[in-house]
DNA sequence: CTCAAACGGGG
DNA sequence: GGGTACGTTTGAG
């Protein structure tokens, strides 16, 4: 029989035929090693659910059960069969289950509805698995990993773009390293407002094989920028050359919430077929949490930032995700300045060669970032088992989620439906349990720091601990046998692993393997690349299960075991501190799994490191990560709790920053200008003096009215209609003033405005900026409720008062020694 | 104190 | 397209 070797892109279905003989079909997007593009149909595989008749239920009630189900009909349609399915277990007990198979996969929320109040019927399962994730798990196979097909080969019909169309009569996964090289097309549009409606001026598009286009609209000529006659014109371009150039994976940045949406709405005005897939089909939004995520059939698209959003936001430094700041962290290259309102000037002036460089460079950036992260994203796709399309888009808890469900299959466990809404809602309000171990900050500068971390600290104490749901105090182990939780009345099983320990520990010892394979490969190998980023996605995954007992949507919840984990977490780090504490070093701070240590040398570091490690049980292994010059380490709001507020310099004057830069758009620019200039005053003058003297100044600025009034406008969107707000904002007020102007104020208009003098609630002073008068200001309003919260965040950790910042005589002489602690 | 509403990224 | 899926902060009341 003919058969195809391939590797997985992407999976989706479709059905064919209609009424009793509809079907689905499954379809599998791929390339072969040669470069190959391949659609492989599958239809053999058929939608299901289970059911779980009630307890005690005799052999004669539930083959009577199995038949009622069977004679169920939604217009005319009846499940194809039932099945009773022997030796399947629900958190580890076994359960009596019957498996639903039923026509097409919309089938099954319909059925599941039809019986779910029946008396007996107990519950219902596993009725919210896509069907083509279902397919992948239980077909066993791994997107961005290698299957073959059997079966025959047919012609590509009409409006498929791809090189070969096989009909599958069985696919398997195949044990098979490396991907295929991927044409990945970046791309970025640039809109302005003209009188009052939104147009795009110019889209850019940059592939990996070196094929670069700015298109824009206009009459006249202009070198390097392909010109077209009309807004609609420039999108057929864009959709013609999208096509042409045929790419796997389409990138850009914010593409779920901006380009695709402003791209689709434009289309649809124009009437024009927004057809970039290969099968013809238009671009779908699919709801994928909060986001419409782009579908375009056969290919990737990949939002680079829903990636960085979910998942590398953690280990950046910046806090801000904008392009420039991720592009400068990742790939070295930021953007060159232009402000968003520039890019209107620039078009008013017709200066088409300024914004095709910007956009241009925002294509680049995209591209370079794609090729960066692609590697990251597919092997999170095969330590998932799910595609790069879903796994970009995930959260840490949807990732974890899908390796336990995919565990679960395999091993014979039932999946745990998701809670329903109440539940969810429970969950969250109940109080919060006791979280990491903070030692409070010594406040103030630093020299000589050490960062020191645990490797994976609560995965390793989920496996060390066993702590699983259904190894929770369990009654078939000894007292001296148990995992006693130090500060709960709980225990975990001694004896038998539990389901979730044992899926972590899977990922562990997978990830301490590749780590020893590493340190055999060099650096610039191929190899090594795509083996560092599996270890980084396997311990991403380890590291977010704790998360993942806690949250609320979670199908394992288990507040004990979340509970349970940061109870162990508080005793080693505690540990650890008194160690060092013992040893006469001076710890600065510590948090939950990490802590910093005055410590001047490398060498002293590692000494450190392994006096530790001798001390520690099992698995668990305290890092050193990084010596640093100095930094500043501030107490967070409620002087109780202390939040990660700190800012580190390292040897080579690189400074991160966390928990400052936290300052947003609807804040006026007053305020940000400020915290940025006194951070800058503090870390590069290394003066907290000077900083004062920033904040006092402007203070002063704004009651001799010496303010640039763009610096004090305030943008906030209208995301309703006016009349349907109930609380009025600032914004609100502001714009139902300019629609007594006769100003055109919608859902969606980014109101600017400005807080006035006079009387009454902040709302009912806030004018619209066109036509506010600069000398109208509130210097109390923008001095209070904008520049001093603003420059507290950073100010308050080293011993200021608002007073401080107010009041008018002079600051004693506040010199760098006595914040600098030697 | 609670509740509603906004932000983020993009332009 | 197989229900729903963020986390945090500000201002009004």
């Amino acid at each position: 029989m003919p058969a195809l070797k391939f590797c997985i892109l992407d999976a989706d279905y479709i059905t064919e035929g209609e009424g009793r003989s509809e079907r689905p079909v499954i379809r599998i997007w791929g390339k072969t090693r040669e470069g190959k593009s391949v659609l492989v149909l599958d239809r053999t595989f058929e939608p299901y659910f289970y059911v779980q008749p009630r307890d005690g239920l005799s052999e004669s009630e539930l083959k009577l059960l199995a038949k009622r189900i069977l004679q169920l009909r939604i217009e005319g349609k009846g499940p194809k069969r039932v099945e009773k399915i022997k030796g399947r277990k629900f958190l580890g007990k076994p359960i009596k289950i019957l498996r639903v198979i039923v026509g097409v996969p919309p089938d099954v929320p319909k059925f599941r509805e039809l019986l779910k109040e029946w008396r007996d019927v107990e519950e219902e399962y596993e009725y919210g698995v896509n069907f083509y994730k279902r397919y992948l798990i239980d077909k066993k196979l791994t997107p961005m990993g290698w299957a073959q097909v059997e079966g025959r080969e047919a012609k590509p019909g009409k409006g498929l773009r791809v090189d070969v169309v096989f009909e599958a009569s069985s696919v398997k996964p195949l044990e098979e390293n490396g991907y295929p090289k991927l044409r990945v097309l970046a791309f970025d549009l640039e809109l302005v407002e003209e009188r009052g409606k939104e147009k795009i001026i110019m889209i850019s598009m940059m592939d990996n094989k070196g094929f670069k286009k700015a298109l824009t609209i206009g009459k006249k000529k202009t070198l390097g920028v392909e010109v077209l006659g009309s807004e609609g014109e420039l999108i057929k371009r864009f959709i013609e050359l999208v096509q042409k150039r045929n790419p796997e994976v389409i990138a850009a940045y914010n593409s779920d919430r901006f380009d695709f949406p402003k791209l689709q709405e434009k289309a649809e005005g124009y009437r024009i077929p927004l057809i970039l897939s290969r099968d013809g089909s238009h671009v779908t939004f699919r709801r994928s949490g909060r986001v419409s995520a782009a579908d375009i059939k056969g290919r990737i698209h990949i939002d680079i930032f829903d990636f960085i959003e979910h998942i590398l936001r953690a280990t950046l430094s910046s806090e801000v995700l904008t392009l420039d700041m991720v592009a400068k962290e990742l790939i070295g290259e930021g953007k060159e300045d232009m402000e968003w309102k520039d890019i209107e000037k620039a078009w008013k002036k017709k200066d088409l060669k300024s914004i095709a460089s910007y956009c241009l460079q925002d294509s680049n950036l995209a591209l370079k970032l794609a090729d960066n992260l692609l590697p990251q994203i597919f092997e999170l796709s095969k330590v998932v088992g799910q595609t790069p399309f879903d796994v970009s888009r995930h959260f840490y808890s949807q990732l974890v989620e899908w390796v336990l469900i995919r565990k679960a299959f395999d091993i014979g466990e039932i999946v745990p439906n998701r809670p329903k809404y109440d539940e969810v809602m429970r969950r969250r309000k109940v109080p919060p349990y006791v979280g990491g171990y903070v030692q409070q900050p010594k406040e103030g500068i630093h020299d000589n720091i050490a960062l020191f971390d645990f490797q994976s600290l609560y995965p390793s104490i989920t496996i060390t601990h066993n702590v699983s749901p259904e190894t929770l105090d369990c009654k078939d182990c000894k007292v001296n046998e148990r995992n006693q939780v130090p500060d709960l009345k709980h225990h975990f099983c001694g004896k038998h692993n539990g389901f979730v320990p044992r899926v972590i520990e899977e990922l562990v010892k997978k990830r301490v393997e590749i780590k020893e394979k590493l340190k055999r490969l060099g650096e610039r190998s191929f190899e090594y690349r795509a083996l560092y980023n599996r270890q980084y996605a396997l311990k991403i995954i380890a590291n977010a299960s704790y998360g993942y007992y806690g949250y609320a949507g979670s199908r394992w919840y288990s507040r004990v075991c979340a509970e349970s984990i940061t109870s162990w977490g508080r005793m080693y780090i505690k540990k650890v501190i008194s160690m060092a504490e013992k040893m006469k070093y001076n710890v600065i701070y510590g948090d939950t799994d990490s802590l910093f240590v005055k410590i001047k040398t490398r060498k002293e570091a590692r000494k450190f490191l392994e006096k530790v490690n001798s001390k520690l049980p099992g698995i668990m292994e305290l890092d050193f990560r990084d010596l640093y010059e100095s930094g500043i380490f501030v107490l967070g709001k409620t002087g109780l709790a202390a939040k990660k507020r700190y800012a580190l310099i390292d040897k080579k004057g690189v400074i991160t920053i966390r928990g400052f830069e936290k300052v947003r758009r609807d804040w006026a620019n007053i305020a940000r200008d400020t915290q940025e200039n006194i951070l800058k005053a503090i870390l590069k003058d290394k003066s907290p003096a000077k900083a004062v003297r920033i904040v006092r100044r402007i203070i002063d600025n704004l009651k001799k009215g010496k303010v640039e009034f763009d610096d004090l406008i305030i943008y906030t969107q209208l995301t309703k209609p006016i009349e349907k707000y109930e609380q009025i904002g600032p914004h609100v007020l502001a714009a139902k003033k300019m629609r007594a102007k006769g100003m055109a104020v919608h859902e969606g208009s980014t109101i600017a405005y400005v807080i006035t003098k006079g009387t009454g609630s902040i709302s009912e002073r806030a004018e619209p900026a066109e036509g506010a008068d600069v000398k109208d200001y509130d210097p109390d309003y923008y001095t209070n409720n904008q520049v001093i919260p603003a420059a507290m965040r950073v100010l308050s950790g080293l011993g200021y008062k608002e007073e401080d910042l107010l009041s008018k005589k002079r600051l004693e002489q506040v010199s760098l020694s006595k914040f600098v602690k030697k």
